[in-house]
DNA sequence: GCCAAATTCGAACGGCCGTAAGACTTCCCC
DNA sequence: GGGGAAGTCTTACGGCCGTTCGAATTTGGC
């Protein structure tokens, strides 16, 4: 930013994570270049390239490459996790006793699908989530194994609405739900395009929330 | 292999692959260490250090490490849809029409679970072909999304079995199938055993066919 | 047993990487 | 407006990387 320190800036409207520029800067740059070309595939020199700013920033601020992709994880799957929390927050609420298998589910995969939404501003930190996953360091890797009370939530209202399943049965149909979803990144859904002859023009993503959802619910049915 | 050509070495049960010795070493760690630790953190030193030959018979043999990484993408892949593919057949065979959904499912998923068993002979070549799905080279991206020869026998034999389901409802449960099967990685086996408290012993391959099968089928009887 | 081709070997090259050190600038509070 | 903290900049270090080259060695046909 350059030095006119005019008070007219403050109109502008850039939301609210504006606490250090550089250091934001930096942190979306990241976001987006590990989303799109994978963690090992991008350099310090690519992000504070692309991010405009000074190569030794990523390591004054972040502390190092790893702590970096480490805080992108943990802030945007915190996020993530907060609006699930919510969705199946609000289920509970609307429903005497449990909610239906539908209802959870649907707190499971609406948020993660709402930011696929081509225009959708965390639709990069989705993309970049996923990659996460199962590309991201051992420390990434060792909180998605340890961590999974945001999971247990889940698991636990699908075990009340269907107590007539077994735990491993849930446990092991909620995998394969999150198998669906995390198979959602870019390359699929262009084999997807080769494959119906692109006869389908769905990158309408709520029409893919109905169709995840039906075959989920389909699969807990059984 | 030590210069002893006695003739009763020939007695070895090492099956056929045994063309040029070093580059069948190369091959196999390479694919081991890919496997377990990921493309891009394998060197090629790692590789030819674990098969115990030189450096430089990763580019003598196969050109270079990105095509050494497609060497075994492509014999992996075509072992796999070579089986999964048979076993189709033998569906067609051994129904008049159409083999029913589980059938066709079955064909698809036998082979790459079996290949899971913790004995088996393939198993580290699955993880291979799981890892590289996501994390190769554009090469291997490009295949993927192009060739699409192979899922093509699946949903033709899917879109005769319900016919009654337009080609984009098929196209998209069995992208939701595929979904399941590649998350099946090692990692997320441990966090279904966090999940569940170690209460289920499932390393049981065959079980786990029979919960993606019936979780499967019912997606798409829905 | 010889020769040419195939393979293996040791060594090194150029390049990019993450990170650190130190000088310099900006900011803010007293 | 002086001074210390916070941030930015330039520069470079050490290290690992994939690949290559020419020499040494092994192999296979005659």
């Amino acid at each position: 930013m350059s030095p006119t320190t005019d008070a007219a800036a403050s109109t502008e409207v850039e939301a609210a994570e504006t606490e250090a520029a550089t250091k934001n800067l930096v942190f979306v740059a990241a976001e987006r270049l590990f989303a799109l070309h994978g963690f090992q595939n991008v350099s310090v020199r690519d992000i504070t390239a692309a991010a405009g700013v000074n190569l030794a920033s990523v390591n004054y601020h972040f502390g190092s490459k790893d702590a970096l992709l480490f805080d992108i994880f943990k802030r945007r799957t915190a996020e993530l996790n907060r609006e699930r929390a919510k969705m199946l927050h609000e289920a509970n609420d609307r429903n005497t006793g449990s909610p239906p298998v539908r209802e959870i589910l649907a707190a499971l995969l609406t948020p993660p699908l709402r930011w696929l939404a081509p225009d959708h501003e965390r639709r990069i930190s989705l993309q970049f989530l996923i990659r996460a996953r199962s590309e991201g360091t051992d420390e990434i890797r060792q909180v998605l194994k340890t961590d999974v009370s945001h999971l247990r939530r889940f698991s636990d209202a699908l075990l009340r609405a269907r107590p007539d399943l077994s735990p491993e049965d849930v446990y092991w149909r909620l995998h394969f739900t999150l198998g669906m979803l995390h198979n959602n990144r870019f390359a699929e859904f262009d084999r997807l395009n080769v494959l119906s002859e692109g006869q389908t023009s769905e990158s309408d993503v709520v029409a893919l929330l109905e169709r995840m959802l039906a075959f989920a619910e389909a699969g807990f049915k059984g």
